[in-house]
DNA sequence: TCTGTTTATTAGCTTAGCCTAATACCCTGT
DNA sequence: ACAGGGTATTAGGCTAAGCTAATAAACAGA
């Protein structure tokens, strides 16, 4: 019933990046909003305030914001017409994991639903974008995973990345020549205090891992939550 | 050289049209751009306006513009976008003949120059569109054709489709029902008086086509100009 | 509790692109 | 030569989306 009338670009990454903040809960405040699109505050501030008026999103002053169900429904779209048209670039035209996040982010506005729904026929209808992360069902439903960062996991643990995270060409390049794509099976065996690097074994081979990498490789236990 | 500053949605639609206002030789009027469009033509001047400081179009004030070679470049850039896209679509995802202009008139600006070759590359680097119409190549070269339209067409030629337009979809799908198709070989057998139907046999069949259908259908000699 | 710092909002401006209404220009027929 | 009609431009306004500078609110440390 909701005469969905067309966003814009600009209020599409809005969405986008306010329910990433907001996944784990909370609000997402003006700042972080600002430091993800990169744009100045001020602008964050005239954003939130249309959308709230347009009811995409709930605004509490000075604290943040947070999707309604339109603007989170909305989100969701977006999301996963990104990570289709990731797989979609990786598998069918040959694109490195680490050059797909860019063009996604250009072409998600752009596509029709139904060239979306062509590629992810054509693609088997995938589950996970090159990079680990769930893809948003077409009728909005995601899956939620206990994820933690390589640099919380136990000494001991058995362990599976899931993600890497997608923005950082050059970062991933890294992560898949170290080996550590989504789907692979680690075991963790030290971490050096201070912050130090963690150790893992992968199969035969053992890494370190440095410390900044770790916060931002995402993994959760070996059986547990859905499997890939 | 040319600091090719990132152009907008906007202005590369609107040296597309005025490439195709263009190709006959002569000026883009205002309101013919703005026809083509479908904006009011005050905002053509302002956008002409514009597009003349930045030197990617001429303007003779009260007669109409033209391209600059640097406006001529960048239009044949993005007619090769729309068109490959056009291709990949039909080909690769199982797109209908008439769905695909209105895909690849978005698309078009937001894909990168890198897809599109790879697009290209997959297809075999195809040298027309669904069609008709000939792609530039990536150096900026187009294939000029001698075209004149089937109600232009003389008694007893033998003529080939070429081009059925590209924009209504509907249209399209009445060609293609026809069997009027790029490339279909014709012969004009007779045209009744009063701007009548024309007359052409398609193998042995045999079919009647409007004026106003005919006169949108752009057809070659057999044997003039390159080949299919 | 006060006060300084951080964070958010408001005020005021800019540019791109569109619009309508008013005006200016060009051309053609008399 | 000139009057009308059509086309183009100018004038003036609007919305989306960004910016900087100024102000207000919230928070945290003493
Ligand atoms: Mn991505
Ligand atoms: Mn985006
Ligand atoms: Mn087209
Ligand atoms: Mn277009």
């Amino acid at each position: 019933m909701t005469a969905t009338a067309q966003l814009t670009r600009s209020v599409e990454d809005y969405l986008k990046s306010i329910f990433h903040l907001t996944n784990q809960g909370g609000f997402a405040t003006t700042s972080d909003i600002a430091a993800m699109l990169e744009i100045a505050p001020p602008s964050v501030s005239g954003m939130v305030k249309r959308l709230s008026e347009t009811g995409l999103i709930e605004h509490v002053p000075y604290r943040g914001v947070q999707l309604t169900p339109q603007g989170r429904r909305a989100a969701l779209q977006m999301i996963r017409r990104h990570r289709i048209l990731e797989v979609y670039l990786t598998q069918q035209l040959g694109y490195d994991w680490g050059d797909v996040h860019e063009e996604a982010e250009r072409l998600e506005h752009a596509v029709s639903e139904k060239l979306i729904e062509k590629m992810a026929g054509a693609l088997g209808d995938p589950r996970y974008d090159p990079h680990g992360a769930p893809i948003p069902t077409a009728a909005g439903d995601i899956e939620e995973a206990e994820l933690f960062t390589l640099a919380d996991a136990k000494i001991g643990a058995s362990i599976i990345v899931r993600q890497g995270g997608d923005d950082d060409a050059a970062r991933l390049r890294y992560l898949a020549a170290l080996g550590l794509t989504p789907g692979t099976h680690l075991t963790v065996l030290e971490r050096q205090p201070f912050n130090g690097p963690t150790t893992v074994r992968s199969g035969s081979e053992t890494r370190v891992v440095g410390q900044e990498l770790a916060e931002q490789l995402w993994c959760a236990e070996v059986g547990g939550g859905g499997n890939r």
